[in-house]
DNA sequence: ATTTGTGAACCAATTCACAGCG
DNA sequence: CGCTGTGAATTGGTTCACAAAT
């Protein structure tokens, strides 16, 4: 009872919040949960419902039901139309104590996302660092991931010079990068997507938001 | 030539930028640049200079000049409105590979945030654990974030009932939480206020931009 | 010449409120 | 009843375009 949908295509801040609700439906799904409804969603992702709903709608429909949806039913509408749910070969470039800690844990805990190499520059740190995935110097990047077939790179240090390391994955056919240093990467070359994740500017606005509710009841 | 400006807060989207915008601020300043223009910033940030103008223009103005703003001038700006640049104390609760990787790096790389730290249920780990900073067992967070004056926690992990936790750090006076574990934590006590970062999230949306684009020019 | 600050216009996204259904 | 799907209304956010300043 699955109906594709019309071809107006999600914008982008609810495709974000499709992703998000993907991994909660995993969680449910592996919690051995059946069905599921826009309330209980909605709480669990800091939204409400009707924007749950009407997310969901931008992307197919289950048939209105007085039951919530069906959980795997909703993963696999999710997983078709965004593409989801195929494993993605990933790599780590920079291997400072983030970068570190993603490869000696291996894929654990990244979903469908698989991690086949890590790379510095620093080869000495390549032989102290213990990993779980094949290490190597920053030269060998454009060879081992077209080889390894990697389609994105999380950046967790570069150093010095930011538009080489791109280039060198953008040439080696990586098409996503997240940029997980903090700072700007400078332009990307064109074909490589590149997005961020900044913990530090996280931290600064929950600051700000504790600062700014100082005084009042809620 | 500091004019503070009128009474209206600026919305949560503005808020978040301005916060990276502040970090942006404190690389140019550390890398000794003098000046810089909405140009460079929408460039480094990803939007428009006109955003960037409007963000900043909600805070404050430094008086127009065709010279562009003045970093250390408009980072004080920052600072004073949105109480930013001061030292807060934080705390890592889970320590699982992220877990560890905060408390062993120690406050590196975390701005003005400082680890005081660091707590896990299960005991063993914490003796086996290399840590900069120390480590308590899960119990004594309510006395430890307290003694230790503890305003934002870290979560990496939680083992079974999130609510419990939630409850033993807001009854130690902590007021945000900074949820990395990729799930949800459940409804929040009253004064705890909840910001999720979720990297798994990040990376899928990342997997369908990519998708999305495979067939056009752009 | 350039770059800021900002009305005004525009576009996007969220919420409301309710019809429809099991 | 309780829950979904969705027009309509509303709120929020972004871009345009230009006056002011230097």
């Amino acid at each position: 009872m699955i109906r594709q949908r019309h071809g107006e295509k999600p914008a982008a801040a609810t495709l974000r919040r499709l992703c998000a609700l993907y991994g909660r439906l995993e969680d449910a799904s592996s919690d051995g949960q059946r069905r599921v409804t826009s309330f209980e969603l909605a709480a669990d992702l800091g939204t409400s419902a009707a924007s749950v709903r009407r997310d969901i709608s931008t992307v197919g429909e289950l048939g209105p039901s007085p039951v919530g949806y069906e959980v795997e039913g909703l993963k696999r509408l999710l997983a078709e139309t965004m593409g989801l749910g195929r494993t993605v070969r990933v790599c780590v470039v920079g291997l400072n104590w983030l970068g570190h800690a993603l490869v000696s844990g291996g894929s654990a805990g990244l979903g469908g996302f698989q991690i086949v190499a890590g790379f510095d520059s620093n080869t000495n740190r390549l032989e102290t660092t213990s990993s779980a995935v094949p290490l190597f110097p920053s030269y060998d990047m454009e060879q081992v991931v077209r080889r390894e077939a990697v389609e994105i790179a999380l950046i967790t240090a570069v150093s010095q010079p930011a538009g080489e390391i791109l280039g060198r994955l953008s040439r080696g056919g990586v098409r996503g990068v997240l940029n997980m240093t903090g700072r700007s990467l400078g332009p990307s070359p064109s074909g490589l997507v590149c997005n961020s994740v900044a913990v530090l500017d996280e931290l600064r606005y929950l600051s700000v938001m504790l600062r700014s509710e100082e005084g009042q009841s809620r």
